[in-house]
DNA sequence: GCATTTGTTGTAGATATATTACAATTAATG
DNA sequence: CATTAATTGTAATATATCTACAACAAATGC
């Protein structure tokens, strides 16, 4: 019982695996992000105020705003497309649906 | 000159040097890394005090705590040699020996 | 042109988080 | 059993972030 059933994984010496969990459990305050990406913290606020960014909330009500690491990849591109020209909408929506593109692409592959 | 002999970089739908280029440029305050690996801030500082664990300190004097993903990493790998039996000062050998280790590894692949 | 929307930036006052510098406490070690 | 290692507590202070206002420039619509 318990965990009698599960795979024995031996430990090597770089576990790619690693990685991946700490990016998912990756939190990033906002002063970290705009120091990150360059991008001021007034303007982080207003992006999320106007809901293209989210903040992630683990516990209830978190008053200060806590960054994922899918929204600051997020963040980043928007960033780029903004320098390229776009409007914030426009970098949004664009790349809302690159996301999107490529969660269906691992769908279609998980699933073959 | 300048950036004229640049290679192209295509774009590409997913290109994992993006998430290369974000982690080097990761900072974490000593808030989310306690919370991301359930080390009270407390310990975290305690460990920094006594050389353990560096602080990453951009600009000349930083006051508060920042984190990259290397010391992350480190944090997250001695907790698990601490849970494991080890003392504080043997699992930051072991975790040193290891990444030092990796490294040279990846020295020698680069050189051949 | 001019009103309107979009996007950014500034700031004051309040709240939240992090700092240092003390010290207590509990195990483990010689 | 004294000593060291490791953790934890806390008060006073410093730093960071919050909201809620508003100013401002640039693009858009009429």
């Amino acid at each position: 019982m318990g965990s009698a059933n599960k795979p024995i994984k031996p430990k090597k010496m770089y576990d790619v695996d690693d990685d991946y969990a700490i990016l998912s459990k990756l939190i990033v305050g906002i002063g970290e992000v705009a120091e990150m990406t360059g991008i001021p913290q007034r303007q982080l606020r207003y992006w999320q105020d106007k809901g293209i960014i989210k903040t992630f909330s683990e516990h209830d009500k978190a008053i200060t705003r806590r960054f994922n690491y899918a929204e600051i990849k997020k963040i980043i591109l928007i960033k780029e497309l903004i320098d390229e020209g776009f409007t914030l909408d426009a970098a949004a929506k664009k790349v809302e649906k690159r996301i999107a593109i490529i969660q269906e692409t691992f769908r279609k592959l998980i699933k073959q």
